[in-house]
DNA sequence: TGTACATCAGTGAACGCGCGTTCACTGATGTAC
DNA sequence: TGTACATCAGTGAACGCGCGTTCACTGATGTAC
C-alpha cells in the first residue's frame, strides 16, 4: 500500500484555528470517556499538534474542561429545543405546554442516557460559582437548559396549568427528579437496571412530577 | 519541646487489625474528599504503616475502595432508620406511613449536604454491577437505603396510603427525586443556590412527590 | 515445656505511568515606514 | 513595492507529581511434634 505524500506531517504549522480544533476533540474525548478524560496532552495529539501548544489558547487545563463544558451544555439544550419544538407551537392550550414540559424532561433523560460522556461533562464544573459566561451553554434559541426548563414552567402557568402559588421552587423539583433519574442510572445502582425497565421508570417519574407540581 | 518516648515509630509493626484500620482513614479520606481521595498510600500513611502493607488486606486500590464504599452505604442506611424511627413506631395510620416516606428522604437529603464526601463516595461504586454483597452496606435493621425506601412504599400501600396500582416504579420515582436535588445541589449548578433556599426547596420537592406519586 | 518450622504481616526500594506545566526556541505573519 | 521588526503560533525537551503495583526481604506468630 502506498501512503500518499498528503500524509506529511508538517502541513499545519500554522493551524489557523486551533482553539476551535482543540474544543472539538475534546468533546470527543468528553464523548468516549467523560469529565476526566478531557486532557490537554491527548487533545493535542488528535489535532496534531504539540500538546503544549494549546496553552497559546486556554490558560490551563480548566480552561479547555471549561469550553467544553459549554459546548456540552448547549448540545444539551438544542436538543430540548428540539423536543419541545416537536408540540405544535401553535397550540396555547394548558395541554399543549404540560406536553412541551414534559418534553423538556424527556430530552434531559435521552441525552444523559444516549450521550452519557457529554452529559456527564456538562455537569462536571469546574469549581467556583459563574463558570459559564452569560450566552454560553445556551441553544438555537439563545436560552441555557435551566432557562429552557423555567419557560416552559411559566408557559404553563400562564396556561392555567399551573396555579401561581405553586411555581416557586417548581423548577428545582422538575429538575431535580430528572437529573435524580440519569444520575442514578448512568452512574449509580440503577445501571444495573434492565433496559425494558427503563423507559416505563422514566415515564413514571414524569407522570409523577406532572401529577405532584 | 520534648519528644517523649512514646512517639517511637516501630511499634505498630504486626498491627494486629489492618484491615479495618485502613477502611477507617479510607473513610477520612473520603469524608475529606470523596471518592478520588481514597488512595492506598495516603490512608497506608494515616494508620502509621508502608503503603504496600494494604495489599495484604486488599486485591488492589479498588478493593479498598468498594469497602469504604459499602461503610459509606451503612452510614446512609443508619440515618435513615433513624429518622424513620422519630415518627410513633406504633402508629399504623397512613398517614404516619407517609411521614416515615418523607423521612427517609430527609435523611437522604440531610446526609447528602452535610456529608458529601461520604454520599459522594457511597455512590462512586466501582464499574460492574453486583459490587455490594449482600449484607454490605445495611443499616442497623440489616436493610440498604433502597431496601428501606422500599420498605417504606409497601407500609403506605399496606396502610391504604397509595393505591396498590401505583406501587410499580415510585421507588424509582421517589428516589431519583432526592437523588437528584442532593447531586444538583452537591457538585452540580444548584451548589451556587443560596443557603436560605435550599431548605424549602427540598420541602417543595418532597411535596410534589407526596402529592404526585 | 521446648523446639523446628511454616506462615503471616509487615518493610524499603524501585518501576512505570500519564499527566500538567514551564523553558528557551523558531518559523510564519502582519504592519509601520 | 521593499524592508525591518514586533508579534504570533507553533516546537521539543525537560521537570515534578503522586499514584498503583511489584520485588525480594525480614521479623513476629502459631502450631505439630
Amino acid at each position: 500500500m502506498y501512503r500518499l505524500g498528503c500524509m506529511e506531517k508538517r502541513a499545519p504549522y500554522h493551524h489557523g484555528n486551533l482553539g476551535a480544533a482543540l474544543v472539538g476533540a475534546g468533546m470527543e474525548l468528553a464523548r468516549e470517556g467523560g469529565p476526566d478524560a478531557v486532557v490537554v496532552r491527548e487533545a493535542s495529539r488528535r489535532v496534531g499538534v504539540s500538546h503544549n501548544a494549546a496553552y497559546r489558547h486556554f490558560p490551563d487545563r480548566d480552561g479547555l474542561l471549561k469550553a467544553v463544558c459549554a459546548e456540552c451544555m448547549s448540545e444539551l439544550a438544542r436538543r430540548m429545543e428540539r423536543r419541545i419544538a416537536e408540540v405544535d407551537p401553535d397550540d396555547p392550550s394548558a395541554e399543549a405546554a404540560r406536553r412541551r414540559l414534559g418534553a423538556t424532561g424527556t430530552a434531559y433523560v435521552e441525552f444523559a442516557l444516549t450521550e452519557p460522556g457529554l452529559f456527564r461533562t456538562a455537569f462536571a464544573v469546574p469549581r467556583g460559582p459563574g463558570y459559564l459566561e452569560p450566552g454560553e451553554g445556551v441553544g438555537d434559541t439563545g436560552l441555557g437548559p435551566y432557562e429552557l426548563l423555567n419557560a416552559q414552567l411559566d408557559a404553563l402557568v400562564a396556561a392555567g396549568g399551573l396555579p401561581e402559588e405553586r411555581r416557586p421552587y417548581a423548577d428545582i423539583a422538575a429538575w431535580s427528579a430528572v437529573h435524580g433519574i440519569a444520575t442514578l442510572m448512568l452512574d449509580g445502582p440503577l445501571r444495573a437496571l434492565p433496559e425494558e425497565d427503563r423507559a416505563p421508570a422514566v415515564q413514571r417519574l414524569l407522570e409523577t412530577i406532572d401529577r405532584g407540581l
